[in-house]
DNA sequence: ACCTGAACACCGTTCAAGT
DNA sequence: ACCTGAACACCGTTCAAGT
């Protein structure tokens, strides 16, 4: 009872802030998130938050983490039963989780695309990918291009929506310019319609595709 | 001779803004581009930059489109003697194209990615890959897929390079955390050969896949 | 240890003024 | 028409000072 210095517990967390921070990605883009603005939603002032992140960028990295901590590597598990690996089943479940994560949170997919880094959750994703197709049979040279090829296709999807990247105003689709553009500007009404079906439709041929790379790799064909 | 009034050429144009800008992105990267910096590159103040463009984003929009517009598309012209369009080939000569011109520009990318917008280029670029596809026989539907899903590998494998997001520093990957990345500080050393292996297997993989696709429409399977 | 206000060197953009 | 300097409302980050 004799030493009453510093008794209320301090106001900030790294947890706290990087919640808030995603909170504001969401609701008003990465371009909102400035030191003020941030602290002011935390209720303290601006250089309060670098006693916890070094600068701001580290902030939105721990964002970033935050839903790459989030996408399920479950199905990369090896079989309990010694069965052999599903690799396609387990790239194809991977990747929708994947690609929900980043639709709930597009405003942050950016940074994601900057690459794993040192995000701890970034890295467990890359080499739960890199060892679940090595174990599949894969040889380790074609592992790291299928995990690199899966990023592409992933975040492309997420960082280059096709429906978003086109304005709906008619005006724009000159039939004299862009004999083929006639309907583009409904692409706005049908925006998840259109990503989702391509991004099924991507995602089984690549899948597809692999799988006969997969076969001949095994199954050489005989020389005629 | 009796009017001196403003005899001199003006400083600015459009294209000359254009032109220092994208070298200045190229050169120091998106966040090393402001009005200031710019104008100072150009010989001028500031402020004068807004009798060009309206806004600063409009300067960027325009420096992507420059890239945009070198994209050959003339792959996607019909075939002169009649003969069925090679669609396949068609999309794999100008996935090369496409990527290589991002390879030559990669700090543009991110707005790029944003979509076509009202950037004629981009535009032109959508308008000639689904007038192509439909023209070889794929439905409205799946050529406006097909256009997306190019779009999410090709800009992917630009703005989510696979060797480029890892840092390269040994004690970041220990094996205790992740048991498969016990190479992957090598990664940095051959970024290039890791991106195109991957951009070339993942394209292969894509139009094997888009053919199977494309052969079950023509020839449905009987059922049995 | 953790938060504050003041300060520094920047931003994008507007605008009245000059030619 | 096109360029300028001054100004406004912001930035990210540092730092001495407080508890």
């Amino acid at each position: 009872m004799w030493r009453m210095a510093r008794p209320r517990k301090p106001l900030l967390s790294r947890d706290r802030i990087v919640e808030v921070a995603g909170e504001l990605v969401d609701a008003e883009g990465l371009d909102a998130v400035s030191t003020r603005r941030l602290a002011a939603a935390l209720g303290v002032s601006g250089p309060s938050l670098y006693n916890h992140f070094r600068t701001k960028d580290a902030i939105l990295e721990a964002v970033a983490d935050a839903v790459s901590a989030r996408v399920d590597l479950s199905m990369f598990d090896e079989p309990a039963d010694g069965a052999a690996p599903d690799w396609r089943g387990a790239l194809h479940a991977w990747a929708h989780s994947y690609r929900d994560a980043l639709a709930d949170h597009p405003n942050i997919v950016p940074v994601l695309a900057r690459g794993p880094g040192r995000r701890p959750a970034g890295l467990r994703l890359a080499d739960a990918v890199f060892g679940a197709m090595t174990a599949a049979g894969w040889p380790p040279a074609h592992a790291t291009r299928i995990g690199a090829l899966m990023r592409y296709f992933i975040l492309g999807s997420a960082v280059a929506s096709f429906a978003r990247g086109f304005v709906d105003d008619e005006t724009v689709y000159d039939p004299a310019d862009y004999p083929h553009l006639g309907q583009a500007h409904l692409l706005a009404d049908r925006r998840h319609e259109v990503d989702e079906g391509a991004f099924e439709t991507g995602l089984t041929a690549l899948l597809d595709g692999l799988t006969l790379q997969y076969e001949t790799l095994n199954h050489p064909p005989p020389h005629p």
